[in-house]
DNA sequence: ACCTAAACAAGAATAATTCCTATTTAATAA
DNA sequence: TTATTAAATAGGAATTATTCTTGTTTAGGT
């Protein structure tokens, strides 16, 4: 469960696809109210699993093609992993993810500072005939404790 | 083709398999070689084809197995990327990946201070319960002129 | 309460990767 | 060098993730 509580409230996302230009089906508020509501990257087959019970009739070409238009709107990304399948985040502020090698775990971990720190090497590098559009970190890491949170300040 | 030039010794890569406990069997030079030769992080798929026309009988599932053998053993690593299939690199050594969304271009970038910066910070930040392995930084970006060449420096 | 373009369910089709097994080969020892 | 053998390969079948197709349903604007 994503830290900033279960709840995401209904219609700010249905807002939110409308203003995308897309129709707020109920398919798409409950695949979109599932990922936003984790912070564990799933995969469209989880996602699946997740709203299935729920929505006994959805399928799972309609979580694939849903999860495409949510990115192709900007309001998901993919995660490509070492695992051969896609994972996806609605989370669409910068932030980094931690890899743990221990426990297969995807942790984000934002951090304004180092945000600033590496864009402003960048743009002191001035790579020249490129445009920096954004980045992302990825650490990999593992966990002493493999059973408990990582502490984060 | 690598910037350091298109020879790789293929004793050293025999070498190299050896001391991993491999056997140097001739697929695995000819794949780790093309692997080895290249900065352009191909798929299974790529080198399959590369390979192919010098080594008619060589089967795309040896590629495979191959590849998951160099990876295992440390000699290459998984690039994912947002298409779903995988990419490997032979570089070992710590660099960062400019992804050029116009060109679809994977271009290493290597930059040592740059390196330094983000380590130094890491650990300054001290998260608990965690030990960082390693990271590197995934670079979005466009290329102003997507015929011609990034300049880093 | 229509109408209609867009979205959906269901399942077929495709693409990437892994698995299986009979044959071949690299490495070691005689 | 030749024999031995455990490991690797070729070739193709099987599996898994994803995309595509088509007849039916639905959201959003009249």
């Amino acid at each position: 469960m994503r830290a900033s509580g279960a709840h995401i409230d209904l219609s700010a996302l249905k807002e939110a696809l409308s203003c995308a230009g897309l129709k707020a089906t109920q398919q798409r508020l409950v695949i979109y109210q599932c990922l936003m509501a984790t912070d564990k990257h799933p995969t469209a087959e989880e996602i699946f699993e997740q709203v299935r019970p729920s929505n006994p009739s959805i399928s799972l070409g309609t979580v694939y093609k849903t999860l495409e238009t949510l990115v192709d709107s900007q309001l998901a990304r993919k995660v490509p992993v070492s695992e051969n399948k896609m994972r996806y985040d609605a989370r669409m502020d910068s932030h980094h993810h931690i890899y743990c090698t221990n426990t297969g775990e995807i942790i984000d971990f934002q951090d304004k500072e180092l945000e600033m720190i590496i864009r402003q090497y960048l743009e002191s590098r001035q790579i020249k005939n490129l445009e920096v559009q954004n980045f992302n970190l990825q650490i990999r890491a593992n966990k002493l404790n493999p059973e408990q949170d990582i502490l984060i300040d």
